[in-house]
RNA sequence: GGUCUGGUAGUUCAGUUGGUUAGAAUACCUGCCUGUCACGCAGGGGGGCGCGGGUUCGAGUCCCGUCCAUUCCGCCA
């Protein structure tokens, strides 16, 4: 037996007892007559004391020699300590070591197991394992798992069916790219893993099994982000005779069982918000309404004077930076080289402040005078002491400046509170967006998503007017998850592979069995997919999901760690017919 | 594909307008220490600055290229 009790629960009531305990050294603190070792495991810490009057000599001598991170195994009294250490939960006790046994010395690992390790990204990345001994690492699994097993029990009792669907499955053109799998078995075939469930969900639903949930991995082969895997955990689900409004209230429920058991926060109801709605008013379909700066669109206001800029931009549109007015001249100089980094892309930005005692001074105060910039005050809804900041250009483009803006200005604010909540169901979105070079649609969701029954018609006249039956949920500005009621009629689906440009062949040599199957009575059905990694790094008020998943990949899609992904053996590229043709 | 920032002891970083032998902290090793718990004190070893070119009397410091990591954009139905 290595240990009856574990490195966490030891304390005044066990004074006297024998015990047994194994785990790592945190520290040796050798003070020459005494010696203490910190022995750590996933539970906690315990303070060992080997003593030159009371211990073997040699047992000592070991002991002072111990290196970090060795594993241990230890037999002794529990002792009540000289001085005790009211900051650790076994603070008041010492375990005086009668028998030590090296299971296993290490190395000197190559950063400290600290909750503030020295260590750097890469390297924690490389050692991995050693990482994970670490406190805030630990926690943030062990946080995953409550917060999965919240899920499981909350979908279980509600009726839904764990079911698991296949991760070898057949690559499709839409959407993401795929990763795939030679097979050996087939030559020249490949399977690819899949990017969702979803056509097993929807087929699950004309096999009647009515409410589906599935904890499963997805993939993706596109490039990483701080809050993108190529390999991630979506929480998937399906339910069969249900419109929108019984999935948004069931997993509204999930979602606020969620906040209240996790993070102890009670919401009511969730606010709704129409996709154009959000993009008016934040320029973003996944708003953080934890903080306002909406915008105010200022055409009317703007394009009366001889400011070509203004004049000539298809939007002209502004938000009022709460206490803005502070900003040196240095500080929005250093704004506006922000917006017009490439990556937001915006030409330049117009600012003006609102003085406390009504006056505005703006960076275009030879176009208007105080009485225009009032009524931009108005518009945005800027108070005295404000800064507006006004972008002008297409559109689209500029509504995601100035979001890109409002949410950089909002993180410099303080206005992004990772203890506080605030859920949003973003609704009727688009079904179709056109491509703008090429003037192909393609399904804003997915192409099974079903159009609003009352705009079918419009389908084939003025498919961009359609809107669908789809929602995100959003939380502090984030997709959290996203679905949509389906398509369950053949006649239907076929339309929709034809308006995405899919020949009749095409549709039917991949989706085939899909439309087979809606002509053996398949249930109106919809459902909704969370993306767990993400979900879980909202509630733990972090920004990196990769702090949230045990063995993550870097930027470049690498395991390095295991060093991963790797070359073949020519053997095994023979085995699966594969040549490698690298062009230079 | 583009882009921001970075690459200097095991690790995290500092290194002035280019100028003797490249620093700190921590980790590591040795010794001391009668109650430590981020223990303390004294001492020690350890890098030639991601890589390749160039400018210069002289390059962590400037220039060009390249690789790696990271941020974001594109991409992510």
């Amino acid at each position: 037996m290595y240990r009856d009790h574990t490195c966490g629960e030891l304390n005044a009531a066990h004074i006297g007892n024998e015990v047994k305990l194994s785990g790592w050294v945190q520290k040796v603190r050798d003070k020459g007559f005494l010696c203490w070792v910190d022995l750590r495991d996933r539970y906690g810490i315990t303070q060992l004391i080997f003593d030159a009057d009371r211990s073997d000599a040699t047992i000592v001598e070991t002991a002072k020699n111990l290196g970090r991170e060795s594993v241990i195994s230890i037999s002794g009294t529990v002792l009540k300590r000289d001085a005790a250490n009211p900051k650790m939960a076994t603070g008041e006790i010492e375990i005086l070591v009668s028998k030590l046994e090296v299971l296993n010395p290490s190395k000197t690992p190559p950063f400290t197991i600290e909750d503030e390790s020295d260590g750097g990204d890469d390297l924690r990345a490389k050692y991995r394992y050693l990482d994970i001994r670490r406190r805030p690492v630990r926690n943030n699994l062990i946080f995953r798992h409550r917060v999965s097993m919240e899920v499981r029990n909350y979908l279980s009792k509600a009726g839904f069916i764990d079911v698991e669907t296949p991760y070898l499955i057949k690559s499709t053109p839409e959407g993401a790219r795929d990763f795939v799998v030679p097979s050996r078995m087939n030559e020249g075939q490949f399977y690819a893993l899949p990017q969702s469930p979803q056509t097993f969900k929807q087929l699950l639903m004309v096999g009647g099994m009515d409410r589906y949930f599935q904890i499963v991995k997805c993939f993706r082969d596109e490039d990483l982000r701080a809050d993108r895997q190529p390999e991630f955990t979506q929480i998937d689900c399906e339910m069969a005779f249900v419109e929108q409004e019984d999935i948004l209230s069931t997993f509204e429920g999930l979602t606020r069982h969620l906040l209240k058991e996790i993070k102890g926060v009670e919401i009511d109801k969730f606010p709704r918000m129409p996709y154009e709605e959000a993009m008016k008013r934040y320029g973003n379909d996944k708003p953080d309404i934890r903080f306002g700066m909406e915008f105010g669109e200022l055409n009317e206001v703007a394009q009366h004077k001889d400011f070509n800029v203004f004049n000539t931009a298809e939007l002209v549109v502004g938000i009022a930076v709460p206490g803005g007015n502070a900003y040196t001249r240095k500080e929005i100089d250093k704004l506006i080289d922000w917006v017009r980094r490439p990556q937001v892309g915006a030409k330049g930005m117009v600012y003006v402040r609102c003085n406390e005692d009504g006056s505005f001074k703006s960076s275009v105060d030879k176009f208007y005078d105080g009485e225009d910039l009032q009524k931009w005050a108005e518009v945005t809804g800027a108070k005295a002491g404000d800064l507006i900041c006004v972008l002008s250009g297409d559109a689209n483009s500029t509504r995601a400046q100035l979001s890109a803006l409002r949410m950089e200005l909002a993180e410099q604010l303080g206005l992004r509170n990772p203890d506080e909540f605030a859920p949003l169901w973003v609704v009727d979105f688009p079904l179709l967006e056109q491509d703008e070079e090429t003037g192909h649609w393609h399904a804003m969701h997915h192409p099974f998503t079903a159009p609003k029954p009352e705009e079918m018609d419009l389908l084939e006249s003025n498919p961009g007017a359609v809107h669908a039956n789809a929602y995100d949920l959003v939380l502090n500005g984030n997709e959290i998850g996203g679905g949509s009621i389906r398509i369950h009629d053949r006649g239907v689906q076929e339309r929709m592979f034809k308006l995405l440009g899919f020949t009749e062949e095409e549709a039917k040599a991949q989706f085939g069995f899909l439309m087979d199957a809606f002509q053996y009575g398949a249930p109106p059905h919809g459902g909704i997919a969370f993306g767990l990694d993400r979900l879980v790094t909202i509630l733990g008020g972090q920004e990196s999901i990769r702090d949230f998943i045990a063995f993550p990949k870097n930027n470049a899609g690498r395991d390095v760690m295991i060093d991963a992904p790797a070359s073949l053996s020519e053997d095994q590229l023979d085995e699966l017919n594969l040549r490698i043709n690298l062009q230079n």
